[in-house]
DNA sequence: ATTGGCACTCGGGCGGGTCGAGTGCCAGAG
DNA sequence: CTCTGGCACTCGACCCGCCCGAGTGCCAAT
């Protein structure tokens, strides 16, 4: 079968230029064994690889590399390989005595990062909506108070309350205390109405809507998406993939964070699997030669976090979808304990 | 004075090499103003210099660039620079309307990092000891429990804490209620005594004692010293300075951070004021090429954090140590506030 | 459909030659 | 004793021309 073959051509293409960093050649590739045939067999294939758009040659005279729409087809057809058992087990053993929440993240991004040789993100994982336990207020002076919400499933939110006024020491309390009663016996899907509700009561002072919605917006998911990184060296190892202005751009990108972020959600909105963006897919001209791999971990009622591996477009993309597929399962089974 | 002239050929060499990172010749010397003497004179200096073994040239026949310890002399002898007014009114409209010590510290970082186009590091604000004013026990399963200890001061510190029994509801209960009543009636100094007195009594589970240091520990500052970054894409950015795999090594230095905070530490262990390390006085491998400027901030009595710019050893040194000691200055007001 | 053969192209590497910036040294002037 | 102008020298950067070989496209043959 000729379509067989060509795709096994440019599979063979792709995997010599990840592991090489140059272009290959006919010659090169009809010497493995994979494909027995001769070289002028798979010129012809690549030839009509490069009409399809799947490879390209940087000069004429030199050998085919693949373009974004060739590691694309590579990724769609292809296996995801399995880990090593020794990488297995470096995730057990790695994640399975870290401490809390920080802890698990920090461990993961580091470990993902390892595995996969390129720069890994881990976002924290977002959470449901829980119950209340504890509200705790604290005086902060005149006119600010810090507001200290303890959820049922064991999360810590804080927020800043301005006062606008100089309430007694009485009366603060006494909001205190009913905030407290308030949120404690809502359901987390009442909570928002009932401290509305409270918060409209006669004899309420003006702050009191405003702590009603910190604690709300608390149990809801709290403060901002966070994410972490690691292993930014490895862009800087990547060797000829990037000029030092582009890195520069990529390392940009990385702190702008929103741009990251909304980029993952796009890629696992719909499935829960590993997802590829390839180079230009990104749709982001800093990421024009650097390639995502991200999935989505935690929940599937909902509460959906990502994680994924970001690294020059030339790069091992089964090895990688592997790590990253493997760290989520692995994150999935943490936070839903 | 011909020592004058000599350490003002050698500030106007580091001027020059800072700016076009060129070696520079004593003729393009010659030209500038500032010095008003041949390039012959110049160039006897220059052997000076060179003897002293605060210049060196890259070949022979090129011009001279400073060593570390031709850096290290510029900078002892340059008063800093003041900073421009549009940058003393960045610091603080950019600062000012921060929300929270996190918002206070990520502000402070960006902002520093654009000052000074390095990459920045800024260490969360460590606290003094203080009094607790609640904590709470949350059951988290079996044999965990999470303690969230909420410190007059404002600050959240969580830890979990390991049962190593399954206690009853009641009993859970008892020992929350009493290590409030403990904790809270406690003053600073005492808290750590009264809590293993407290843990030490009669019918006490065993994991009292764990809980009492975890409370004490919170109080006592909490948790690891944090570090954040921004702007690592300066370093790629820095031209020539680095080659791709220094830059890895740095990066990598970096994420570490224990290195980094020892590093720090060391800098600003005697002094209050700005200080720096040049290329090989950082003593660590992969910081050769690079140099560190950093300031403490926070109370000077005794709680105090760091703050700096790192960046390639050929950096604007007044221009950076100002721009340091302003954001050090700034955050100092905020954070005692 | 596959293969061997063949002419062609073009980038990379090598050697040689030139150019110029920068130096060190020295003798002379202030 | 210090500064200056002059001079010969060195050596890296750059340019040019050359060759080589990898790799290609095309074509005729099987």
């Amino acid at each position: 079968m000729t379509d067989d073959r060509r795709r096994a051509v440019l599979h063979a293409i792709v995997e010599g230029y990840v592991s090489t960093s140059e272009p290959v050649g006919s010659k090169a590739l009809s010497t493995r064994q994979e494909l027995g045939v001769s070289p002028a067999t798979i010129r012809n294939d690549m030839a009509a690889l490069e009409e399809e758009g799947l490879i390209a040659q940087p000069h004429t005279s030199a050998g085919r590399i693949p373009t974004d729409k060739g590691y694309r087809s590579f990724v769609d057809h292809v296996a995801a390989s399995a880990l090593q058992d020794s990488q297995k087990r470096a995730i057990t053993t790695f994640l399975s005595d870290a401490v809390d929440v920080n802890d698990v993240v920090e461990r993961s991004v580091r470990l993902l990062s390892q595995l996969t040789r390129q720069v890994a993100v881990v976002q924290y994982p977002s959470v449901r909506e829980s119950a209340v336990r504890r509200v705790e207020l604290v005086r902060m002076g005149a006119d600010r108070a810090l507001a200290v919400v303890v959820s049922a499933d064991a999360r810590v939110e804080q927020a800043t309350i301005a006062l606008g006024e100089d309430p007694s020491e009485e009366e603060f309390e006494r909001v205190a205390r009913e905030v407290n009663q308030v949120s404690v016996s809502a359901t987390p899907s009442s909570l928002q109405g009932d401290l509305d509700a409270w918060a409209a009561h006669d004899g309420q002072p003006l702050w009191a809507s405003s702590l009603a919605g910190a604690v709300a917006k608390s149990a809801r998911g709290g403060t901002v998406e966070r994410v972490v990184f690691a292993g930014t060296a490895n862009l800087a190892r990547a060797g000829t993939d990037f000029e030092a202005d582009a890195m520069g751009s990529v390392l940009d990108a990385l702190e702008e964070q929103v741009v990251l972020l909304r980029l993952l959600h796009e890629m696992t909105g719909q499935s829960q699997d590993v997802a590829v963006r390839i180079g230009s897919e990104t749709q982001h001209e800093s990421l024009a030669r650097t390639s995502i791999v991200a999935a989505g971990y935690g929940a599937d009622n909902g509460g959906l976090s990502l994680l994924g591996a970001l690294g020059p477009t030339r790069m091992d993309y089964p090895g990688t979808m592997a790590a990253v597929r493997a760290v989520a399962r692995y994150l999935s089974k943490v936070v839903e304990a």
